[in-house]
DNA sequence: CTTGACATAGAACAAATGTTCATTTATATT
DNA sequence: AATATAAATGAACATTTGTTCTATGTCAAG
């Protein structure tokens, strides 16, 4: 892994462990946290990796004061406690059909341009790029996502196998969400529905625009 | 101070603190650390605060691990004098499936007894009598809803026509969730799925249990 | 005046958590 | 091969930290 050359292996998977933590709990994980994490059975050895990377200026820590490993983020995407606070609102860009290719986010949204919809605190990390659609009908069902649900979207045009996609079928001029799997060496797409009582369809890449990962969905009853 | 007209000034307080202590050391403080700050010697006296402070929404703990105090960062601006605030984490109560009946709440939940879960700002208005559970299992398809999906559930015995219910079906030995509408003049039960491609089922009242009405339902991709 | 809910207080205890120590292993250098 | 340094290991211990328990005080409602 390049981005750290003087660090070893473990003590990259350090770093990058503490930054995972701190964004998913918002505080710092414990020595033993760390270890487990790590594969390190022995606290002395944890502590004495982190001494090395508080030496290199990767981290600092507080001496005898429980969850003190702090990063010192030398990155572009600064990580501090305020911006790590992960969202409660995103902008609601429109509505998704089966009938009309879905709405894409252009730029970045400006402040009460758009309405916003509640979002859990644990699903978003990081707002840029992530929007909401509200869904019209019922073709959605064999997503199992009903007509109101309201779907959490990260806006990206290639996916990894067993993402839950928004496609946009050109010949079928059809949206579609489903997961999706390359096959045949990236000749051929699966879409597989949520609903596993129903087949999955077949298509070329050709015939497919992917315009946004699904990252969560939100039912009110 | 206009801000929290929910709270004691020690509530606010600690607030404050929490908030500014964060900033400055990049980890949460400690119960004995908020104590000396706004003067309270007891640290079950600023635990107990700090249990008000997670009721009311402001922040969240894990229970018995150091240092898990964070705030849920609120605008000032959103803190309405006229309302109370709605919860952004409900107790997650266990697991759903078919074939076992839900489990219901006893009594009143004792704060850091279950795990949390995240939901939106608007789902739930009142904490009272409301959980959550997680789906195991593919059984509840007909209702759109996945294995691992989150179910936001208040607890109530009855139910009016349209409403989204848990019921154990005695004879069946199942728990199924449908749309309830009575029938005949409440001498049968429709129970409708949320899926418009399936048919209703039709059972009599004292085959029946209604468990809980569905709320909201969640799913993390 | 009584009662119940809320808030406070200190002590004791349990568990989480970080540090120290003795020892071993791995690696680099001479 | 010898030596020095780096890295690892587990155990023991010290300290930090959160929870529980018992008791008391305040205040509003009946």
């Amino acid at each position: 892994m390049a981005n750290y050359p003087d660090l070893s292996n473990r003590q990259e998977h350090i770093v990058k462990f503490i930054r995972e933590f701190m964004a998913e709990y918002g505080y710092p994980p414990s020595i033993r946290q760390i270890g487990c994490d790590v594969g390190i059975s022995s606290t002395s050895v944890v502590s004495y990796n982190l001494n090395v990377l508080q030496r290199k200026g990767y981290i600092t820590r507080t001496r005898e004061i429980s969850r003190s490993v702090r990063l010192v983020d030398l990155d572009d995407n600064e990580v501090d406690a305020e911006s790590s606070i992960p969202p409660l609102f995103i902008p609601m860009l429109g509505y998704i059909a089966a009938g009309d290719p879905i709405p894409i986010p252009e730029g970045e949204f400006v402040q009460g341009e758009f309405e916003e919809v509640a979002v859990p605190h644990d699903m978003v990390r990081d707002i840029k790029d992530v929007y909401a659609l509200q869904v019209r009908g019922t073709s959605m069902v064999d997503a199992l996502i009903a007509d109101g649900d309201i779907i959490i979207m990260r806006h990206q045009t290639e996916a990894q196998n067993g993402e839950m996609v928004a496609v946009w079928l050109a010949e079928e001029k059809a949206t579609t969400l489903k997961k999706l799997y390359w096959e045949k060496n990236h000749t051929l797409v699966r879409l597989q529905p949520a609903n596993p009582l129903m087949e999955p369809i077949f298509v070329h890449p050709g015939n497919l625009e992917i315009q946004g990962r699904v990252i969560g969905v939100i039912r009110h009853l």
